[in-house]
DNA sequence: CTGAAAGCGCTAACAC
DNA sequence: GTGTTAGCGCTTTCAG
């Protein structure tokens, strides 16, 4: 095993101070004047020697670590996974690391690694929070550590996030959906405890409104962003006598669970029942037939969590806005057009 | 902003000493003999004050910082998004994070934050590396890092790996492929610098020898785990006048990309061609036609390699060999059979 | 131009 | 039973 080499060693290797060859490490040598070649015998040594600065030994004296704790609630679901490629990209850029966490919907999960991010001094803390309560959240900002949520958020809490417009993307796919002659209509839907499931049930309740649809002749059901979730609600929903002619899923493993329910009592989307799902997923255009989806823009929601975050870690006085991204409705071919 | 409380001020404030206190907040009263009304003061100011231990300075004296680095080359690509997850979950329970880096696909990414990784001092790395060189790997033991493959890995190098048997799964698709009465099998790849690529067409090839298929009409195409890859072969492969009755894609991005490819050229799956594709995706048994699979013990693979690592930060003379776990085929409808 | 020393927060060795 | 001290590896005054 290989003995390790750290400032000092090399310092005592070229009796040098620990103090100077930090110095000309850290691209000090011009403000402090070190000499040429004490510059280059400190590199050409380190080099040699392969030295690898302690990132702990430094976070510890300077109180800043580089790194971002990412607090996600699934990283198996692909818009998580897609989200978190984003981010940690943008976070590399910025030579910031990520710290991992997967909830697992699970807030007992959530609070206990909330507190693991805030012993291990993480600089900054994106999460997209999996429950309804947030105290554990408050303590985070009351340790005084920068705090962004994406996709999930709470609407009473201080804490500012980034998200998809859940609104208006529920709004213009029900508005599609009515424009091509839907009348009766159900939305699958998620925990009512997740604000964007409100805000998405609100903008699909509206559009019928707006544009006359009864109500009372659609539905809105289901609890959970699961497959079993819409699953369940679509056999029951197609099975019954007044049955919808058009299914919005309000996530794509609820859109998954509708596919595999249409599947099993052998209807045919779109001729059968229309279909659209909130989140694109690569695979949605492939199949058949292509489904219409709301697509959110990841990449922006990622981009702009790192950038709000480090903003914040620079200037822990910035007080910035919550954001809504746009959403792209992607018109592909699982809606009929009754009219 | 709320004022740090250290062991340092907790012991002033109770008029104690560091030792003490670090000693109580670590479980070590029993062993010192400390008094109860000390350890119960201890305990009740700490908590009062809502004391977050440092693992910084922690990792800095024990020059162990209970992380293990993560290492993917696609963290969108549900594969590994799935294994990342099942990885974070046994680190936690074994009280290590996730250091989780996406290393794009992109050898130079992937040398760069490995030396982050090293310089952050993680007690071990998991990765699934991306190219074929590995010499910056071999700075990794050098540094008496442990590490340990999964999924990809290099055969020539001295690093243990735990990965799908992939041998047999394309060997045990391909014969699935054969016994259904194709004889016209195309073969759509990635790249063979990936050393699983070899395998799974070793496997291909040897399954077409055993069961005497000529070789001489079938194909083996490809260089890359795309959609992209998957659909341009598959165009070129259908259009062609001597086609394939059945094929094999090697990866669940070829995967899509053959699928892109039969809609696009309205063929059906099983009736016009036969798929099968190395990898499940929860997605596949609800699309039409579910497609027949090989799919890969994720979580098995992401727990063994926990285990492997902690095993080897707990004792660095433990010498464990690398590990193929077991596939299965799961058979759906996409697989005619044409006897 | 460079060195010496203090300190980040913690633990462990050594005192008593 | 508890205190004191040294040191993990680094940076940063303060000296000279």
């Amino acid at each position: 095993m290989h003995k390790k080499v750290t400032l000092k060693t090399i310092a005592r290797d070229l009796n040098l101070s620990p103090g100077t060859v930090s110095r000309v490490l850290n691209g000090k040598a011009k403000e402090f004047r070190i000499s040429d070649e004490t510059v280059a015998k400190v590199f050409r040594f380190a080099k040699q020697m392969n030295y690898s600065p302690n990132l702990i030994a430094k976070g510890l004296q300077a109180s800043k670590t580089f790194t971002i704790g990412l607090m996600i609630p699934d990283i198996s679901n692909p818009f998580f996974a897609l989200m978190a490629k984003y981010i940690q990209r943008a976070a590399l850029k910025a030579n910031y690391s990520i710290l991992l966490v997967d909830a697992e919907e699970n807030i007992e999960r959530e609070k206990k690694q909330l507190k693991n991010m805030v012993s291990r001094k993480v600089d900054g803390i994106i999460a997209a929070p999996v429950g309804t309560v947030f105290d554990h959240f408050q303590d985070i900002i009351a340790e005084g550590i920068p705090l962004v949520f994406i996709d999930r958020y709470f609407k009473n809490a201080d804490v500012p996030y980034i998200s998809s417009n859940n609104y208006n993307g529920a709004y213009e796919a029900t508005k599609l959906l009515i424009e091509n002659g839907h009348k009766r209509i159900a939305l699958i839907k998620g925990d009512e405890v997740i604000e964007p499931v409100k805000e998405r049930r609100e903008g699909f309740l509206n559009a019928l409104a707006e544009f006359g649809v009864s109500q009372a002749k659609c539905w809105v059901v289901g609890n959970e962003f699961t497959i079993e979730n819409g699953y369940l609600h679509t056999i029951e929903l197609l099975e019954s006598d007044e049955k919808p002619t058009a299914i919005f899923a309000m996530s794509n493993l609820i859109g998954l669970g509708v596919l595999k329910a249409v599947k099993e009592i052998k209807l045919k989307i779109p001729d059968d029942i229309s279909l659209i799902i909130f989140d694109d997923q690569p695979y949605v255009s492939y199949i058949d037939p292509p489904i219409t989806t709301v697509k959110q823009n990841s990449e922006k929601i990622g981009e702009l969590a790192i950038e709000f975050i480090i903003k914040k870690i620079d200037n822990g006085s910035t007080k910035l806005a919550s954001q809504l991204i746009a959403t792209n409705i992607m018109v592909r071919s699982s809606v009929k057009n009754i009219n």
